[in-house]
DNA sequence: AATGAATGAGAATTCATTCAT
DNA sequence: TATGAATGAATTCTCATTCAT
């Protein structure tokens, strides 16, 4: 149990390199290019993640993680809705860096239970945080953790073309969508709020791969 | 000139298949699948659409067409502001039915001249529709047409993994982001107004293939 | 529909290789081996056979076929019991040619409908044959044409070791064989007749791929 | 010397258990399953067997030393034709349990000098039994040990594609061949004697790898 | 001596694109 | 001009074998 050393490298290596090769090039890089850049060799990215979809499950728990953390941390400071709204600016940021957050919705990885349970976990968190808002009078009250969880995507696909050139223009819209968020004389939203976050269907007609 | 008419039967054939198998498979369906569903042969695919890529831009400018057209259509109104949230509610309804919006976001064929020519002209016309809702005091002052192409896609993307099962949740983020977008007795946004799209650039760094 | 010509052109030459590959290297040739001995590119068999089962079934079929054709050919001899052995013989020989004959035993190829369907066909014609040759007293009251189907591959087999050094060596085995079946004064055979061929069960516990 | 016990479990432990696995699974069972079945590591399978067909090398000779064993016991037996019968069932039955058995013809396992031996041994053994059975009048005067073990493949693969449903089909064949083995008023075979087995030779043509 | 991580050649298969008919 | 056959690069994944611990 001492040989670990070289394997707990290369899984860092590879989770790291798989994470920016992702982020970069999106969904569709090859295995092999993820092998070159972490230095390893092909086969050795088989040997810590059986498929593809391993892969990129195990990234998206390292995000939905990293997220749950901050909405953790964020539970902690006593004005909740400049909390929730510092945790969005947080987690977005996290995002930023991710260009494979968007292809991933509905892929097959996301049917990974332990994905599933991330998501749930973090929802959960979230929900706290936003609980605490709602009750403060910071947010509407008929908002809920997993309408912000959907609002960090969203709010960092908005600015993702800018990404390039203005690396912070998600700033002006978190803005804009914490101001909707802001409780007020308004009437209900005109959707119920979501329910759980289920992830695309595996079964057929929802998703085609269509080849 | 038969040859002409079957040629141009051959594309609306095509335009309309891809658009559809684009929308339901994401880009990542076959030429092959497409030319079926077409009713073509793999060849005339090509003859018509020489890459994968021109036949995305294609599909990418038949939207961004049918966008600017709504928008024409909604500087009629009167009621400026309502116009603006219409529009919006019509343009990610558009979205809405296809798959292949998001994998499309930083593609080679977004830097088709004609799709940011496409992009630009979409930008121009709801600039337009905004410029009259800013000057009737219905959304902020800083706010621009660019601000609201951008919303278009993030607000889709937002409710996009509750699309299978509630399709339209996406209203929810709509009202939250139209609320946020109207003017008030609020501080300028944190970010300037986004420049022009520029989308992804082709050269290397920002978005490798990294095959 | 006169682009055909290369097409069949090809498709005979891929059977072709295909058929001498197997039967020399077994059924672990690869495809690329295949395409090169038919002087094609990889992607052109797939074209013709889908899977490599497909083309296994495809030549299993060839080989089934030949030896239909050669039963029904010595249907319409005089002497039953020549007859019978003759097309021994000749089946045999096809066989010899073929050092995958073994390897798809029991593969999937074999669970093709047709594969099956000319299997089925096979036995019926020899069943013909040896029918005859049972009711002019030639081979014991008790031996059905799927017993002499099966014995083609069997003596066959046995003689297999010798192949290299002595490629008529079956011949001696064929006519130990023959011996046997030939009607005598002898108690029935201590098993029944062998049911209808149907080969490998393809759910799990008979023939696991234990990967 | 505490280590070579261990060494002597393992190797015996790899044996049982790749004969099983080989049996089972077919030759194509990898060396980490054989590894998993015996319980040692990838690593341990491969100091006790160099490669894959010294193992298979290592699991035909003990076929074979088994089947001489047999041949040596039933050479006690007074009645030389009955007991060379039992031996053939005996050994036929051992080769039924045995999957990869014909998968292992003609592979280069069979070149190893000591499975040479193994087979020469078995050969000279099964000579003697049926050399007294010869002299009993109870075989033809032109058989050899040879064609008898040749013949327990036969037999054995003849009823192969019945294994599943009918385990014990092989009786039947093994009635048939041994009745056309007897001494009678027939003539002599029509091809002679098989030489020494000598199986495929290594070098090019007649058993290529064809990679 | 045993372990199991790393290696990398190779397998089947897919698919955009080219090209002969 | 339309067709669809041919191409061959690329992809995911497997497995025998090597080697550091």
């Amino acid at each position: 149990m001492q040989a670990r050393a070289d394997s707990v490298r290369n899984r860092r290596l590879l989770l790291r390199a798989a994470t920016e090769a992702f982020a970069e090039c999106g969904v569709d890089v090859s295995m092999h290019t993820i092998a070159q850049r972490a230095g390893v060799a092909k086969g050795t990215v088989f040997r810590h993640f059986p498929t593809k979809d391993d892969l990129l499950a195990a990234i998206m728990m390292q995000l939905l993680d990293r997220l749950r953390e901050a909405a953790d941390r964020f539970l902690r400071a006593d004005d909740a809705g400049g909390a929730l709204k510092d945790f969005m600016a947080h987690g977005i940021g996290l995002l930023a860096a991710d260009r494979a957050f968007c292809d991933v919705i509905g892929r097959p990885s996301l049917q990974h239970a332990d994905v599933r349970e991330a998501i749930d976990r973090l929802c959960d968190t979230v929900e706290d945080l936003t609980g605490r808002a709602r009750e403060q009078g910071a947010v509407r009250g008929d908002i809920t953790g997993t309408d912000i969880v959907l609002l960090l995507g969203g709010i960092h696909q908005t600015a993702q073309p800018l990404l390039d050139r203005e690396p912070r223009a998600w700033e002006r819209f978190l803005e804009i969508a914490f101001d909707g968020l802001r409780a007020r004389d308004r009437a209900t939203l005109p959707h119920p709020p979501p329910a759980r976050l289920r992830m695309a269907d595996p079964s057929g007609a929802s998703a085609p791969t269509g080849k």
